[in-house]
DNA sequence: TTGATAAATCTAAATATGTCAATACGTCGA
DNA sequence: TCGACGTATTGACATATTTAGATTTATCAA
């Protein structure tokens, strides 16, 4: 069949996505920030809401405020954390899409 | 323990190689040369040795040869691949190592 | 409504990255 | 030894990334 023609397994889209979430993962700080949100789903700060706050990741990673904002959103943007705004406060976790990605190509290169 | 003051299960240094990885794999080229080297262990242009030849992966990726040079020593950096000189010719092939990191700290990070 | 607070956005900086042309380095064959 | 060939390195350039200060926006409390 014709699509056979281009014999790589995975087409230029999708390696650009997911060369995307692994730039995402790239980073010291927000490998940091996802450990953090993963080994404590609920909140330490702000009460016993499901996920943790904006300003919990400035104390776990000692950055400034609008740095952590950025990092949030390149994680979120590869589907790796979930955001939701509650109040005045941000609450962040683990969002499992992203992933799921990786770890479905890890085969594809030997993994 | 004093060790347990510092609660995350990673260090810092160990977090930094972790993004390095990751950053190795955050290229959509380096992707597509990771992804040939899977699927072909036998080199296709220069007989039957085992690897792909770097003149492969010009054709493969589209790229000049420094720039294919270049992707390689950070693959390599990585631990994501492993070369070999035979000859005049340069020989890849994956090092399971790289991949191995990853998918041993996934789980920490909610994977 | 006003003031305080949490987060996002804008702006700017320093640094890093991807890319190729030119060149240098090794290796082989004649 | 010399020339050709495959690869690595260097230099240069454009773009991307990380970071924080200043400002803006949204929300709550008084």
């Amino acid at each position: 069949m014709i699509s056979a023609i281009h014999s790589e397994s995975a087409t230029e889209s999708q390696l650009e996505a997911l060369a995307w979430v692994f730039k995402a993962l790239s980073d010291p700080a927000r490998l940091k920030i996802l450990a953090h949100l993963a080994q404590h789903p609920i909140d330490l700060c702000c009460g016993t809401e499901p996920g943790v706050c904006a300003c919990d990741l400035e104390v776990v990673t000692g950055l400034s405020q609008p740095t952590v904002s950025h990092h949030m959103k390149i994680l979120s943007s590869a589907q790796l954390i979930q955001a939701e705004k509650r109040g005045r406060w941000m609450y962040y976790r683990i969002d499992p899409q992203g992933l799921s990605l990786i770890k479905a190509f890890l085969p594809t290169i030997g993994g």
